[in-house]
DNA sequence: TTAATTCTGGATATTTTTATCCAATTATCC
DNA sequence: GGATAATTGGATAAAAATATCCAGAATTAA
């Protein structure tokens, strides 16, 4: 359903969204979220690439948000890494069908519409704002060290 | 978002539904369906598992739907192949998370909550049934010979 | 300028998903 | 019983997703 990329993608996002006040390196990162740092290296390059994320390099450098939490939603984050893709045309290349969708492939892109639409109206500002029982990420302690 | 094995699925079971009158072939609902004979073959072993389709071998053997297309949901047939997975507890096994989801795998799982329940409530039938321009899998003819 | 730090990009390995093939088994027909 | 048709299950191959490693380039500090 949300591709393991995804998944890191958006955990790093949080992470530097609750981290916003200095440049935030890999290796951190990586031990912040429990996604693994050779691997997320390849994902902060797929946001920093998406513009989603600035990055630095040398002493002080690391990856920190190109916007603010409010401006960068949950759909943004998942198309840099894994685009959503909405069923457009027949996936059978049926000719007659066209641009018009079956009736079981009409009902595949609305499920998946739903999902973006949800996904789209969702902002890190969010994430990080609501008051639920877990911090994001986070296990009790505090993430500043 | 739906993997590959699942589409085939569904695909195979909506030829089916349209073609309840006799047991179908594996070779012919691959054709049916534009989907790889080799690999439609396991995906059918699958439904054939999870009691979705019946299947008999030998001379005018095949697979013919187990139940009646209203009272298959696309859920089963998704859950036959590749089972929706909901996010129940943390991914990263926060302790103090538990059971409590943060506010991100929170929106995540909703988002999965949701497409769940889209697909529970749609029956193969709904599919035949709706009057759309494009009758599902059929290019224009007929698909009995 | 040198050393240390950190991202970048490429090469490669591992795992999972998707796909193929075939011998064995079951069923039907004559 | 023998021939044919069809699924079953196992072995294997190919492609994609996930993960690792490292040399090179950029940045900072001294």
């Amino acid at each position: 359903m949300i591709s393991q990329t995804a998944e890191y993608a958006l955990r790093a996002m949080v992470f530097l969204a609750m981290n916003q006040d200095n440049a935030q390196v890999t290796e951190r990162i990586a031990t912040g979220t429990k996604v693994p740092a050779s691997y997320l290296s390849k994902v902060l390059q797929s946001l920093s690439r998406a513009a989603l994320v600035k990055s630095q390099r040398g002493l002080g450098g690391g990856f920190c948000l190109a916007k603010a939490p409010e401006e960068t939603t949950i759909l943004e984050i998942i198309n840099a890494v894994d685009p959503i893709k909405r069923i457009e045309t027949c996936p059978l290349d049926l000719n007659s069908h066209g641009v018009v969708l079956c009736a079981l492939h009409k009902r595949l892109d609305e499920a998946i519409a739903s999902v973006e639409q949800a996904f789209e109206k969702t902002t890190l500002k969010e994430i990080l704002a609501k008051p639920t029982k877990s911090v994001p990420l986070c296990d009790g302690a505090s993430l500043d060290k």
